[in-house]
DNA sequence: CTCCTCGCTTGACCCAGATCAAGGTCCCGC
DNA sequence: GCGGGACCTTGATCTGGGTCAAGCGAGGAG
């Protein structure tokens, strides 16, 4: 995330980056005025823990830039990472206050809050948010679900090329790239941080990087911008279906 | 599922037996009145399949009775599920008419379907059904988000504890089984099936079975029939915490 | 009654990925 | 420039669960 670390203190929504694509995607004028009446910014910086499992939170929010993670921890320290939360994404959930996992900042992060219990009204009585949201929770069901198939059932080599191949797709949605040409993204998280996505061990990932990276699979610029020469290459490393559609 | 294989042709909303716990459970007389203008019933036998991933399905349903199941296969086999769903739950996305996972009948399934079309023109217009769905789907997405850290982090041992008290949990819900009391119910899966839920292999499914009976933490009437002496010692093997709220 | 099939159990062996351990690289503060 | 701490890589070894294989028990068909 090119987060270009712009601390944000109040924005008119109609500048804003994630107007058309959050939760507020389908308001209109008037919609989007209630809404402004309950928003407030706050930013996060990286490594920051937002809330803890368990905690109170008294507001509902969109992620305006940066990266934010929904983990789960278990006694003895064992992590899954349960969400990966992008711009435009949705943090909380209406009419439960007490949030069920550990909300973290990956990098500096940017949230567009609303207030708890206007939220929750304005849900009641304007269609276009409360169907706004059902239609992102039906897209973070699917994609949870695509991730239990990686979590089951998938090596390492190709949860990591299906991981890669995940950030790529929402990196670098609409940066116009074509097919045919260079893949280039950042991986918004550390190792161990992927390591918590996929269910391995850091180690186990840096292998399999190095081992795709051996395979000319992809490059890596540094240890965070990767290289992908040829992305049906990629795809075929993650063991998916072939066809699934045209690149993207 | 003691799923009396009762094949309902139509049934009054009323009398229904998940008339309070599915998409509908919120409607009044006039929507109920609505929803059952453009509803029909279905029956699949165990093991039929009720759509294949890619395939269109021209409805949307609840489950009334019986167990079915959400599936990704890939090509070399490999089978994972991403979905178990038992009374109540809702079958297919509105606005999206191609399925993304294989919908297979576990056990005799009976399902309450309406036509796609009005049902999702009733959701526009028909608050109480989409607020309903998009509790649902949140219920849904928790269950996910649980089901991924016991695929990626818990071992053998503890996502077969895990997917018991999950059951026991969803299956004598409000049966009122007593604190303290024996906790009896019925596996509806196979090995075979608890094998793609909890991404083992179905050896491991059934040594890990073992291992539990052999140390006393379960024990088995049949294949099937399965009592907990003691609730609190099968949480314990699952890894979780160990306060999470009192038993259920 | 016998045979077959389906679901399940158990044993023997093996390997992918975890664990343990030792550096390496880069960046920041002094 | 130097020291320290993140973060990452790589090697050696271990092990939980996969794989392969054999056999059991119950129910259904003939």
């Amino acid at each position: 995330m090119q987060h270009t670390d712009f601390k944000i203190e109040k924005v008119d929504c109609s500048a804003c980056p994630i107007r058309h694509r959050a939760v507020c995607a389908r308001c209109d004028a008037d919609e989007l005025e209630r809404l402004s009446q309950i928003k407030f910014y706050r930013n996060f910086k990286a490594g920051e823990t937002i809330v803890w499992a368990g905690d109170d939170l008294d507001f509902v929010a969109s992620v305006v830039g940066g990266v934010a993670s929904l983990a789960q921890t278990m006694e003895d320290g064992r992590r899954q990472m349960v969400g990966l939360l992008l711009a435009s994404d949705f943090i909380g959930r209406p009419n439960r206050k007490t949030v069920a996992y550990d909300v973290t900042a990956v990098s500096d992060v940017t949230l567009c809050c609303f207030r708890r219990k206007p939220f929750e009204e304005l849900l009641v009585d304007t269609p276009h948010v409360s169907q706004r949201l059902l239609e992102m929770t039906l897209d973070e069901l699917d994609a949870a679900r695509e991730w239990m198939l990686i979590l089951g059932r998938k090596t390492a080599r190709e949860k990591i090329a299906s991981f890669l191949s995940i950030i790529a797709r929402r990196e670098t949605h609409g940066s116009g790239a074509e097919v045919g040409s260079d893949v280039v993204f950042e991986l918004p998280l550390t190792r161990e941080a992927m390591a918590d996505y996929l269910g391995l061990t850091l180690e186990t990932v840096s292998r399999q990087m190095s081992g795709l990276k051996r395979d000319g699979v992809i490059q890596l610029e540094g240890k965070r911008r990767v290289v992908v020469p040829d992305f049906n290459t990629l795809l075929d490393e993650t063991g998916d279906d072939a066809d699934g559609g045209v690149l993207f």
